[in-house]
DNA sequence: CTAAGGTGTAGAGTATGCTCTAAGGTCAAC
DNA sequence: GTTGACCTTAGAGCATACTCTACACCTTAG
């Protein structure tokens, strides 16, 4: 498929599309005849996992070492598997903070609204 | 405290302490009669909050917004309990999406460790 | 008093990740 | 064959989040 579809497909700018391939994220770009580029259905897959990632808070340089990996063609397999291992443990780390965030703002939630009922009684929410 | 003890004690540089302070991160600094920023105990943990969140993949203008219903003396509490409620649903979206990503990851390290074996055997890690 | 070191502001510079523009080549339809 | 929609590259511009420099004031030790 030509940037255009791509770009409908994605979400994602044919600039950012060109931007991401020139950064390594995209290594299987195609060309045709005519210099176009020619995408396969693969590279929807691709650019879904990199704003996946992204929005998860990873930089492109690490997402890119991800999916490096994942095509592991060339790379050594133990090498691999232990960034692979590394990334989890990155993720997992993001997990457990996560949770604790995740239980923070519920308690903080609670007292606010216990809060918005006292204040309704003609009180204060401040903390 | 000073500066430079909340440098030390956060591991933030006082650059980027000044800055979080000019973008509205860390309101409650005060001044001594030298014009030198006097911290309280309180920025150690406010600081250490903005750091984590950041790590987190929240913007800055995301936290400060959070840190702000969190001091919720002049906010509304309902609105307050609002944000809370809608922070909390997109920590718990970013838990849920990164599970996924982690058991990913594991899968691909498993496999990738058995192509490890396999290659010892003469063959390739190529997935 | 002075030198060294901490602090202040203002503003320039940098890295990342886009986002857009300019100038030009390609292609299908009329 | 030319119009218009699509594509190309190169490079400028921008937002975010720092990071650093310049220059001046404050403070304390010698």
């Amino acid at each position: 498929m030509r940037i255009a579809e791509l770009e409908q497909r994605t979400g994602v700018s044919r600039h950012t599309l060109r931007y991401y391939e020139k950064e390594g994220l995209l290594l299987e770009v195609g060309r045709r005849g005519n210099n176009y580029r020619d995408y396969s259905e693969k590279a929807v897959q691709r650019v879904g996992m990199v704003r996946q990632l992204k929005a998860l808070g990873f930089s492109l340089k690490e997402i890119r070492e991800v999916l490096d990996a994942l095509r592991s063609d060339s790379i050594d397999c133990d090498q691999g598997a232990a960034l692979m291992a590394e990334k989890k443990a990155a993720v997992d780390r993001k997990i457990t903070e996560l949770k604790a965030v995740s239980r923070l703002l519920g308690e903080e939630q609670k007292r606010l609204l216990a809060s918005a009922e006292a204040q309704r009684r003609s009180q204060s929410c401040a903390g």
